[in-house]
DNA sequence: TGAAATTTGACAGATATTTCACAAAAGACT
DNA sequence: AGTCTTTTGTGAAATATCTGTCAAATTTCA
């Protein structure tokens, strides 16, 4: 067997196709359909039944021949790969437009993301409560990230103040950050994942791609 | 010459780097750097300088040997090669959470895309003012489309409701569509372009990175 | 039960993407 | 002006990713 270091690297291309197909079978499984061919998903997600197939036996045989995948049971066990089945403590930093929306948004807690906390600087927005949650001061933050063991730190405040924060993060502890400021955040503790979210290059994209220009 | 059709196809990994290149060039304009070199703009950015030659040259020699690049004149070419140097007219659909968090983020103004219309279905916020624009019913939708010469819509609703709403916004003749809704929406209609934003996902990937799971 | 049909997992071949390496052009310096 | 240094653009090599194919396992159907 491969030690932890020698097990074989998955490809970034692949990690990220996993919650697409994570989604499909979730939705596959409302509809109480209990199996699915490579070929049949490859129809409903345009993409090659063979790339399905490859993708999943990076992490083992789960289908079967002349069956194919049990729904219910892939579902499961991409959910495992991907680390659903734990809960996840998250806070907010920066409770603005975005942060208050995230924070809004019930659907991350079905997948184990659980909103614990906010953020902000700005005294008229401390106290407010958005979805039972307080607004707290920033300078609560440090002791709440210690104390109530946070997971992931979702930052929506202002890109120069970005850098500082995640650092500080960083050092109290935190796993992961899921930046939404527009920069890429770069850390000296390397055990700390970062998932930059950078939507006005998705749209930018976006009007590269409108031909006949407007 | 070659004619449109027989035009050098650009990979999609160099179109979603392009965003990230004018990012690290506006910051450098702001901070009055004349001229960068590959070389340094590799370190800036953490990837190869060579990546970025042969990125930039699949749309022309914007460079010189032994001098590198002009930062404002490299910045406004990808500017247009992005389309940036148009307007694009934005509707939001779905006035709700995200939806509104778009409308008030003004930095999309900057690259020339413009909020002119909030569509929702619930009567209990049409009418309710976010940032100078009334949120309109949706009746109001098709004629204000065909009216205003829309080019991006955002839709910003539940998943149920976007695949109809998509494919009346294409036959309306809106241009892209910038979709944060959990689906992936297909259009008969090929010609207008779809970035679909999966934020899910998204935190779905930073959680499988998360190493020794929580 | 046995033959036909289905479908996976594996691997090899085909594409795509990234990196390397260097000639040639231009700048910098004396 | 001439030499040395920098740095691009490019083609080729190295990697990475995706697709096609098929034996073997299993199901389906008669
Ligand atoms: N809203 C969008 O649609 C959108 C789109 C793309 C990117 N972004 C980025 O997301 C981030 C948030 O955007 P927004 O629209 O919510 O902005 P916002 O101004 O509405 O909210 C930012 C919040 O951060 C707070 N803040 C400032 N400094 C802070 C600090 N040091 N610690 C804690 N909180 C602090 C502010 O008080 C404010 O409440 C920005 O970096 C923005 O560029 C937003
Ligand atoms: N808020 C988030 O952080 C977040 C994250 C990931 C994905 N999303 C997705 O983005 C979409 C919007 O999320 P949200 O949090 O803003 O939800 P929301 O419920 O706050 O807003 C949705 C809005 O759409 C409106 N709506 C419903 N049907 C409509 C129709 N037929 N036409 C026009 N408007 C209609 C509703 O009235 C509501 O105002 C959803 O699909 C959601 O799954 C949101």
């Amino acid at each position: 067997m491969l030690s932890k270091d020698e097990e074989k690297k998955i490809s970034s291309a692949v990690i990220k196709r996993l919650p697409r197909y994570y989604r499909y079978l979730g939705e596959l499984l409302e509809n109480d359909i209990e199996r699915i061919s490579s070929k049949e998903l490859s129809v409903r997600m345009d993409v090659t039944a063979s790339q399905i197939r490859q993708d999943l036996n990076n992490f083992g045989g789960f289908g079967q021949q002349g069956y194919g995948y049990n729904v219910e049971y892939l579902y499961n066990e991409i959910s495992k790969i991907l680390g659903l089945e734990k809960t996840y403590n998250i806070i907010i930093v920066g409770a603005g437009n975005l942060g208050q929306a995230l924070a809004n948004y019930i659907d991350f807690e079905k997948s184990g993301f659980v909103v614990k906390g906010l953020f902000d600087v700005n005294p008229k927005i401390v106290g407010i409560s958005v979805r039972g949650l307080e607004i707290q001061d920033i300078d609560n933050m440090e002791m709440y990230v210690k104390n109530k063991h946070i997971d992931i730190a979702v930052l929506t405040l202002p890109k120069q103040k970005a850098p500082k924060i995640a650092n500080d993060l960083a050092e109290w502890g935190i796993k992961g950050i899921w930046n939404f400021a527009p920069t890429d955040l770069q850390l000296k503790d390397k055990s700390v994942t970062i998932e930059n979210v950078h939507l006005s290059e998705s749209l930018m994209t976006l009007s590269y791609r409108i031909k006949d220009r407007v």
